[in-house]
DNA sequence: TGTTTATATTATGGTGCCTAATTAAATAGA
DNA sequence: TCTATTTAATTAGGCACCATAATATAAACA
């Protein structure tokens, strides 16, 4: 999370420059609005989910619950979807088991493993999160015409696809 | 930060757009999908600041204060450029003093306040992070010709300057 | 002078991550 | 079959980043 409410200004970029030749200005201060930006649509959605009573961890957890078939998946899957550790998945399952919008059941199967399973007071934070959310994504996203909207994520793309320029 | 390593798929956008009518798919789509890339490009910078032992949070206070013509700043000038509470700067000030890259002095004018003051191994961890940070920062950004640059800072800030649509 | 305001810190706690160690169970191989 | 390895999940412990509330101190104001 960017933690630069003000951006560069020119006379800063060129402080900048002056001290380290060479410096693209226009590439700096390019990359630091977008992560501005960036910060600032995330902390949009922030403060939506919690009107609701969620965080975004708690949130994209009940959204890949939610994706399955039947509302289920295992520690082990739900880490590998989200891209972190299995220890911290235990974590969210915790708070939301807390929550009672989760429960951890047997599997059947192995009984080293778990299935959490989406409980009907989850389903129903969703019912009650999600037509919100999409009133509210898509009020915001139609702020840019379809070719912006195209052209913008095509950029995006592109530059994640390039991070390994980064390394 | 982002938590959906895997994106939606068609096909649960299909389940989610059946269970909550009027969904605007590709809204949907296209935000998780901005999120996705803004969180890969931030994570790449925590990578490059890593390298140089710092993070997001150290770095951009090591940056506002090389910014200042003093290489000064107080505790709650800190805090409105950063857009966080005092008390927080407070934690990382005591780690950047901690690993000498600042100093608190007293302020002669007012004692109630201090001033931070950016050391020479303040200076110094600058002046090895940002060389690497300007020509991968360069590097990045060039993948994209200036037109598309332009084009998607541009609907960055469109979407930015309409986010109390998400109110 | 006495009250209000401003500065910074401490105390405390929540969220989001991690690594390493542990427990338990399944599986693969001799 | 029995042992060794692998797999699943958790616990323990810790760090980074943030907040609020309470506190101490000092300045400003009336």
């Amino acid at each position: 999370m960017l933690l630069l409410k003000e951006l560069p200004t020119a006379k800063s970029l060129e402080k900048f420059a002056a001290r380290y030749p060479g410096t693209n200005v226009r590439a700096i201060s390019d990359f630091v609005s977008m992560l501005r930006a960036c910060a600032d649509i995330s902390q949009a959605l922030d403060r939506l989910l919690a009107k609701h009573g969620l965080l975004q961890g708690r949130w994209w957890m009940l959204v890949l619950l939610m994706r399955q078939d039947d509302l289920t998946s295992s520690p082990t899957d739900l880490a590998a979807k989200a891209g972190v550790t299995k220890a911290s998945i235990t974590g969210f399952i915790d708070g939301l088991e807390r929550e009672g919008l989760v429960i951890r059941l047997p599997d059947p199967t192995d009984r080293r493993k778990y299935l959490i399973r989406l409980t009907a007071a989850g389903l129903q934070k969703l019912d009650e999160t999600i037509p919100d959310y999409n009133s509210k994504v898509d009020a915001l996203m139609s702020s840019l015409g379809e070719p912006e909207r195209d052209e913008m994520l095509r950029s995006l793309k592109t530059l994640v696809e390039n991070l390994e320029l980064m390394r």
